[in-house]
RNA sequence: GGUCCCGUAGCUCAGCUGGAUAGAGCAACAGCCUUCUAAGCUGUGGGUCACAGGUUCGAAUCCUGUCGGGAUCACCA
């Protein structure tokens, strides 16, 4: 029990001793004592006073007495009109402070025996490399599964693979006309910017074909699908889908390509997976849920044969789950994976790290499930995160304004090398260290960058201040760390032995330890609070507001 | 138009389960390296917390409305 509850408990006693009044634990709360006064922690008395029908300082005086004589970690208390200041016995800290000192799995949760979460995460498709909106996807997903494993959660991080459609079948078909047999090894390039390097090629060779049509007399969106390119790549996707052979091994490859490429990006970026899917393996699925729904009469199919749910009574409207020639779309796929990891894992919760243009698209998939008799509907959590934006606007593949992910993180790995010689740092440094070290540089600059926003907004990209090492970043957090281990360094023993030598009990502690001591006892609370809120951006700010505090005294 | 999200310093963001005088960083200016890492620290300037009501002893925080910005409402994924 944390000393914030041993207090409540106590002042809920208090006020029952004192005014002979049974309250709502609610009313009692208790945070951290600014620091332009004394104490530890305030509790707020004002919401007592209809029970004390006294003034402030007269209840808050009456509970502080009180409070100090019961608990022995009150040593004293101070009155300011409705706040009751109370200072606890800095034993109480130091003891704390032995007790966890050495203890590495500090603020990691035992793991529970509950069911597990799902965690979806990534999606990529396989026709580009990954960019800067997939880092925030992958950077949040991989943090958020690290804050729920750390809440005791067994999580099963799934990244499902965009590995089919129209928009691999664009790359397919420009490298088959003017690839000329080029391979990730025959070109040097990595196997998703080359795939991504036709993707481009075919919009602009589309583009050329659209502009003639027009040219002729189309209207744009005729153009659009007209162009014998459209209309070639349309051809390729239908012949995927019957398994052809020969598009099935061009398929394969490209495909293969991609895999390779990604396995860097996300080494690199430090995310992993548990298990992959892929979609060209379940886009076939939900089409059961869907049937059985037609069946039972929950669903509509009409006189072309498209299949339909009704969600006004839900407040949004009408959607289709089947198109007139049978075949799926998105939400079919959806529902069939969902059901999927339902039976597969029985989990407490699935959860989609997914932009938040999808946000209908999830209200959507929730409703249809529970519209098809899975009362485990609402198990489904779409944790949707804002768009990353650039200095000069929205990023757009097909205009090249996208900050590309390999390419960011070279950028910033030069960065950090640049900063780090130009202070002298790293003279007796083997190439192996230096290597090492401007990699965790410059990927804690851009983790702590991106995370340390709060998921939900949008947020401002600009690269040349995520690549500064100056203020609240990533680096100025791993520079603290480091001179404190420094500090432990000297020690023999490591830190037990240091705070053993320093001998607490007798030399005391001053109020800067106390008062960092103190945020460290919060942490375990960020940590539940974070995982409840499936939000990094919480651990992030508690971590640089602890550093600066470590940083203003020493 | 319906729904959802956002609006806090010049810029990027904290603070939001209601509490005391709203905080950081960047940018600007002035200082601080013979003492454990100066990727740091200290100081100065910078605010109608979009606006208006409401609830409350107390509102940046909760509720309603207005105004701005964004997303979304496909036989695309």
């Amino acid at each position: 029990m944390n000393i914030r509850e041993v207090i409540t408990t106590k002042a809920i006693k208090g006020v029952q001793e004192l005014y002979n009044q049974n309250i709502d634990p609610g009313i009692i709360h208790i945070e951290k004592t600014k620091p332009e006064f004394t104490g530890d922690y305030t509790l707020v008395v004002f919401p007592l006073l209809k029970h004390s029908k006294k003034s402030p300082p007269e209840t808050a005086k009456e509970l502080g007495s009180y409070l100090m004589k019961k608990l022995n970690e009150v040593e004293c208390f101070d009155v300011i009109q409705g706040f009751l200041n109370l200072t606890i016995a800095k034993s109480v800290w130091i003891d704390f402070l032995m007790e966890n000192i050495e203890n590495h799995e500090y603020g990691v949760f035992p793991q529970d025996n509950k069911k597990p979460i799902v965690l979806e995460y990534s999606s990529p498709n396989t026709n580009k490399p990954l960019h800067l909106g997939h880092i925030r996807n992958n950077l949040l997903g991989s943090s958020i599964a690290n804050i729920l494993k750390a809440n005791g959660i067994n999580v099963v991080k799934i990244n499902l693979v965009n590995d089919r459609g129209i928009h691999i079948c664009k790359s397919m078909l420009a490298w088959q006309k003017w690839g000329e047999g080029e391979t990730p090894e025959s070109t040097g390039m990595k196997g998703d910017h080359l795939i991504g390097k036709y993707y481009v090629l075919f919009d602009k060779k589309h583009k050329e074909q659209i502009e003639e049509l027009v040219h002729r007399g189309y209207t744009d969106d005729d153009a659009f699908d007209q162009a014998p390119l459209m209309k070639e790549a349309q051809e390729m996707l239908r012949l995927w889908e019957e398994a052809d052979e020969d598009t099935l091994l061009i398929w394969r490859m490209m495909n293969g390509w991609a895999y390779e490429g990604f396995d860097i990006t996300y080494k690199r970026l430090g995310v992993s997976f548990d298990k992959t899917n892929y979609e060209s393996v379940t886009y076939l699925q939900g089409k059961q849920i869907v049937e059985e729904g037609v069946e039972k009469g929950v669903f509509q199919k009409r006189e072309d044969g498209s299949v339909w749910v009704d969600l006004k009574d839900e407040g949004l409207d009408e959607k289709l789950l089947l198109r007139s020639d049978g075949t799926s779309v998105y939400i079919t796929q959806d529902l069939g994976t969902a059901q999927r990891r339902y039976d597969e894992y029985n989990p407490r919760n699935l959860l989609y790290v997914v932009g938040n243009e999808q946000i209908y698209h999830f209200d959507v998939l929730k409703k249809v499930l529970k519209k098809s008799d899975r009362d485990w509907w609402d198990i489904i959590q779409h944790l949707s995160y804002g768009m990353v934006e650039l200095p000069e606007g929205r990023m757009k593949s097909r205009e090249g304004t996208v900050v590309d992910a390999d390419d960011l993180m070279d950028e910033m790995f030069e960065t950090a090398q640049k900063t780090t010689e130009e202070l002298g740092k790293t003279q007796d440094f083997s190439e192996e260290e230096k290597k090492r070290l401007f990699h965790v540089v410059s990927l804690g600059a851009l983790k702590y960058f991106i995370l340390k926003v709060d998921p939900k907004k949008n947020m401002m990209f600009n690269p040349e201040e995520s690549i500064d090492f100056n203020g609240n970043t990533g680096p100025f957090i791993q520079y603290t760390y480091a001179r404190i281990q420094s500090i432990f360094r000297k020690a023999e023993k490591g830190p037990d032995d240091f705070i053993r030598m320093l001998d607490l009990s007798k030399v005391g502690l001053l109020d800067i330890e106390k008062e960092i001591i103190m945020q460290i006892y919060d942490y375990p609370d960020i940590v539940k609070q974070a995982g409840e809120n499936f939000s990094p951006a919480i651990v992030a700010n508690y971590c640089y507001e602890l550093v600066k505090t470590y940083n203003r005294y020493y």
